[in-house]
DNA sequence: TTACGCCTTATGTCTATATCTTTTGAGAAA
DNA sequence: TTTCTCAAAAGATATAGACATAAGGCGTAA
């Protein structure tokens, strides 16, 4: 077979690894490229394309194509569902229903969560094991404004997390990660002392424009978040 | 013009957030896609490309593709340079140089660099502040194996990251996020109290299998780390 | 029954060509 | 000089057709 797309990415991402191609300097057009390649242009439009797509180089119709400057760094984070996270570390999963009770919604959480004056929401605090010791504590709120069917479900034995996704499985979501310091409540929980560092994960997910749930996951002393790039 | 690769994976994804497509059902092939779209094959491809890419849907040769069961959530985080992070902000960025000396490579930095006994190490300490104020505190080795020229050059005007990312721009690196306590030198620098939580990132870089630098990324209190998906 | 090896099929990719869109820069007009 | 308009350039994307590759499934031989 002629060349391929992978092999032409890999060909300039060498080039400008090297340095024949230094930072900032611009790139023939795919015209030429096709031409010097051997082969059609759509080959190499896929590969700058993508190299375009991880930060590498930078194009502007007209323009033209130039290797950036300072390449932007950029790592794909997936964020798993925790019990599937623990199994994948090879420990048991055990999860547990702390509380759950449907109240109506606090100012502070009706302000994050831009809920009307009567909406009601559950509020769920669950734990999530890994061999037996504590991992990650979770506390859930639901608007049940948006899903009343919430109330109605029995959270003792799976997650809202894994229900949620089965039952509202396509939404927009913000998350955000920061320390908190344990409090007397996760310090228990977490079986940890008062004051450690905690690392933790904020959520809020919108299903068309509708708030649908908020969520503070706190982890474990002394957690880390890992990824490769 | 025709139906575009773009309409084409708007329709899908409608399909499946609407619930017209089942998580878990398999979906027609690329050819009766394209014949019912009445486009080119190649546009259905790239439609459902970027939805594999994406993690909405599963494709396997022979096999077809089909909507995943649990999509995969992701999110893409860029790594940015701390200076552009605090400009972004629409703050005034200023770099101070602590401390910065050559010397051998204490016992556990060796064995996470995996350097070897004799190698030195440039170590680095650095403030960055926004409008005034501390922002990150970083803590940098530099293997000087690798990068002797580090130990000729001076830190005191830029930053070592952005050194870095000019001088060996293409690397391998990876990073992870953890919450921390701050310990007297932290609470100092980063004008906070001892024992508060603070979000840090730690980071190590390779080139062609060499290690560079490993660097611990500790920011001011409160600071988030935030994403849409 | 089991294991091996074809055959078929769906996705993966390349070619060659054409059209569309955005952007820049030149030239005209104010 | 400044602003507007337009044409050219380069990437973005569409098409039709072809071949490559992986893998499920069935038939055959052990």
């Amino acid at each position: 077979m002629s060349i391929t797309y992978r092999e032409v990415k890999a060909d300039i991402l060498r080039q400008i690894t090297q340095g024949e191609l230094a930072p900032g300097s611009s790139m023939p057009n795919e015209v030429d490229l096709a031409a010097s390649y051997g082969c059609a242009r759509a080959t190499v439009n896929r590969a700058m394309r993508e190299l375009a797509d991880d930060g590498i180089i930078e194009r502007r119709r007209k323009a033209g194509t130039r290797v950036r400057l300072n390449p932007i760094r950029q790592v794909r984070l997936n964020i798993p569902i925790v019990g599937q996270e623990i199994e994948e570390l090879g420990a048991a999963y055990r999860y547990a229903l702390v509380h759950g009770q449907a109240e109506p919604a606090p100012n502070w959480l009706r302000a994050r969560m831009a809920l009307k004056r009567d909406d009601r929401v559950l509020h769920l605090t669950c734990m999530h094991y890994a061999d037996g010791a504590p991992y990650q504590h979770e506390d859930r709120w639901i608007n049940l404004g948006a899903l009343p069917e919430a109330e109605q479900h029995d959270f003792s034995d799976i997650g809202p997390n894994e229900w949620l996704v089965s039952t509202v499985p396509f939404t927009d979501a913000q998350i955000s990660f920061h320390a908190v310091q344990a409090d007397a409540t996760f310090a228990d929980y977490l079986d940890c002392t008062e004051g450690d560092a905690l690392f933790q994960a904020e959520r809020m997910t919108w299903l068309e424009g509708q708030t649908i749930t908020f969520v503070q996951l706190t982890y474990r002393r002394g957690h880390r978040l890992t990824m490769q790039y």
